[in-house]
DNA sequence: TCCATTTTTCATCAAGTGATGAAAAAGGGC
DNA sequence: GCCCTTTTTCATCACTTGATGAAAAATGGA
């Protein structure tokens, strides 16, 4: 029933410094984000997120609206930060290996980022990758939200796919990028399934295996589709 | 504001004919399996279920007891079909291979019954696979909730491939199944976000041409994985 | 036909929901 | 020190939520 009061400071109500302010509007933020995660959108009460940030709950709509923006701010936060990352590490990978790409090489580009942020990056980013998992499947709305939010660097990863193959079909590279998009999220979102599944021989938060097996796994599904729907266009 | 009322019976209140009252119990899971699979557990109530029955809020209850029992009735109900239907699949391909299995033919017997009843088995059955693609992205339950239902044919899975591929490990063939799994799941809840994203060059309901792809992707970064790992290993 | 049983409806409860307006507290500029 | 602005709290609203008990209607067996 009471709220935890983890952050927030202790006496008085009124005008703090201007950096807790600043403060307070993270410290909703996180909560939000690892309640959001944990839950959904439904699953979830304004309540829950004030006494989870050790707020008022007055002070969310104050500072974020209503609690459909609170949640696109929650989304939108690290949104960006993750599509510079991504977009600089293809650029990166594109200018170091002009007259050699691979396919591999490519996908890792793409996909590395988000590993090594979640690695990296705290318990904030974990639920961050829980909750773009959770957008990406939801049908009503999620569709809508991640073309918003994600469609340019998936087009960039497309088009160098393109140049490096350029006998491809646009629809093979489509659908093997959905096949790549869902693999990598449902591996970002660590559900734990995979380790009672494989009864401890593996374990959701080890990424340095999923480095070792998702470039190489995703980029030979990439090669098998291309040649086996250019052989089927030749010979048809 | 006012009920649907599309299916159940129009006049008076009682007790109707036997088949009548079983009729109500699968009109009241269907309308829930479409709202729980649009919305979430959380994002639907049982008045909206009652109302997209055309049924009063308290037979739900009278039938199903709490709303939690009524999900888990919506779960439970066509998992068992599904589940044999896979068993029965893979045992059909096992025994008419019995020599000469290979990878792809092992996914393939594993894969295609749930492409095959997406496609026949009508609306319900593609609510149902965004139900289950949902819950294998929640980490609260999720990972749970999967694993009481869908282990056995899993690991089913991973011994065929492990009798086809005897050099894999179970560390990858359980890895690997987690990617594929995830495309799968994402393909089945047809979220339409391919075909945004391809600007109508591919389309999320287009089951054909998954079955032309999703098989020899999946297959071949399986044997990707167990290639690489094993070098890997040996030249440890 | 009468009666025990099952199904359906109605009325309502207690708790919780998102949201808001106004007052109180704390700064900062002068 | 005074006043204007910003931040925080309080009290509360109008509504929705899941759930239930009891009454009403329909059924089927004797």
């Amino acid at each position: 029933m009471t709220a935890t009061k983890s952050r927030a400071r202790a006496g008085g109500r009124g005008r703090p410094s201007k950096a807790k302010g600043l403060d307070l509007k993270e410290t909703i933020l996180d909560a939000a984000e690892g309640l959001f995660a944990r839950h959904g959108f439904y699953g979830v009460t304004t309540r829950q997120v004030a006494a989870e940030a050790g707020v008022d709950t007055a002070l969310i709509h104050y500072y974020f609206g209503a609690k459909r923006e609170l949640f696109d701010a929650v989304f939108l936060r690290r949104a960006e930060i993750l599509n510079q990352a991504r977009e600089a590490s293809m650029n990166a990978y594109v200018k170091a290996n002009a007259g050699a790409m691979t396919v591999e090489g490519v996908i890792e580009a793409f996909i590395d980022p988000l590993l090594r942020i979640s690695q990296d990056g705290g318990q904030g980013w974990k639920s961050y990758f829980v909750l773009v998992a959770q957008v990406n499947n939801t049908p009503a709305w999620g569709g809508e939200t991640m073309t918003r939010f994600f469609d340019p660097v998936v087009h960039q990863l497309v088009e160098t796919l393109k140049s490096v193959r350029p006998e491809a079909a646009y629809r093979d590279l489509y659908w093997c990028y959905q096949f790549l998009t869902g693999s990598m999220m449902l591996t970002l979102s660590e559900t734990g399934r995979i380790d009672s599944l494989s009864e401890g021989e593996c374990h959701s938060s080890d990424l340095e295996s999923v480095r070792q097996r998702l470039f190489a796994y995703c980029a030979a599904g990439f090669e098998a589709v291309i040649a086996k729907q250019n052989k089927t266009l030749a010979s048809g």
